[in-house]
DNA sequence: CGGGCTAAATGAGCGACATTCATATTGCCT
DNA sequence: AGGCAATATGAATGTCGCTCATTTAGCCCG
């Protein structure tokens, strides 16, 4: 039986089928049933029931709908410690919802890291309040920003060491001896997870000696 | 002029044209005159006089070609510390050298984060001077690569960073005011450098303390 | 010495994508 | 009622990575 093709209507419809809401919900149903590679605008349209081409009446390029997809994603990131709870504590609980946002959305992390945060009002606001909380913590001015991206580097990194599997320092032992050694030590963990962490403590540990030296 | 055809030879030639170097090589010379974007299969077969399918007689795929290109790039990291430094000083410049190399690379980040390490000889020697180097410094085994996974993701986060512009933060001040005024608070500098500089000393002591507490 | 195997090139062409464009239809505003 | 703007369609385009049949030349082996 050859399928009933749906009929599509020409010209413009009675409502507008598409949004940008609508479409950036498309493209994280997309994202999470099958992967990111799945994202292409045709599939993307297909899912909207729409061609292709009328995509492009609501998002410029692809590379704008990413954007539209990292304010999504900064949007359920959890900043709520910073008001309530001590500079550091908010600190670390913002840096774990961070890294777990974007370990599931490691592909726009080289996206993100370069764009301007202006036109995405969820990031702004995410980054308001960060750097208010670190303010009210007693950080200087001028340190805020040096703080917030040495966070935040080491929350994209890890995010992309997260998606790597776990295998990917395996070495022959014969060609590196030590390394293997030591790889071999933290089998069982987590491991992306166990240097995240480390690497966490360790940097909240420095900054409160830091910040301690400053205010001394 | 119709420019004389260059006669290109069919068939096997007296000894080939090409190899895993002279490819390598090519490629770095395409991205460093024209940048990432230029570096297309077409474009690197251009370069070194051959058609396009004539690489593919060497080279598996583009994504090989990155993988090779990362091995170079990691070849010029400089781990000369480790061995005659002590572990933090080493472990300093490394994270220096490490991330100049991949702030001028920065498209292979999203790719080395997640490929194994195994076929790549100089990644491999250079992981396996680390983890030699931290050993003897006294940590044990079961840490070593958390502190360098740890010391990584900050890195390749701090070189993607390193990429993006300089205003990427910029926003109306009515928007986010705190934000506004702590952007605009470290005007001048380079911030990016200053970002990680502040982040590399703040874990660097981080680290120092955390190998006293378990010395000690 | 000659015949086949293999390495290494060519060029045509394919499939996936993002994106553009001419066109069509419809609602809204004047 | 007429016209404009919004929004869809589908065909077409250009760029890529990549494959394949074919060609040529050196090398090894009988």
């Amino acid at each position: 039986m050859t399928p009933s093709e749906r009929p599509r209507r020409r010209g413009r419809p009675t409502a507008p089928l598409l949004s940008q809401e609508k479409i950036t919900a498309a493209a994280v149903e997309l994202i999470e049933a099958r992967g990111y590679t799945a994202l292409t605008m045709a599939a993307l349209a297909r899912q909207l029931g729409v061609a292709p081409s009328a995509l492009y009446n609501h998002v410029e390029s692809k590379r704008q709908l990413l954007l539209w997809l990292q304010d999504h994603v900064n949007k359920e990131i959890d900043c709520s410690g910073f008001g309530d709870r001590p500079w550091d504590v908010a600190l670390e609980s913002w840096a774990h919802s961070y890294r777990e946002a974007y370990a599931r959305h490691s592909l726009l992390v080289p996206v993100i890291a370069v764009t301007p945060i202006a036109g995405s009002p969820h990031t702004v606001a995410m980054y308001e309040t960060v750097a208010a909380g670190l303010r009210a913590g007693g950080w200087p001015d001028d340190q805020v920003m040096d703080v917030v991206v040495a966070i935040e580097s080491f929350v994209l990194g890890s995010a992309l060491d997260a998606a790597a599997p776990d295998d990917i320092f395996d070495v022959p032992g014969d060609q590196a001896p030590v390394l293997a050694e030591v790889v071999g030590a933290r089998v069982g963990r987590d491991a992306a997870r166990a240097a995240f962490d480390l690497g966490l403590a360790t940097v909240l540990a420095g900054l409160r000696e830091r910040l301690k030296a400053l205010a001394g």
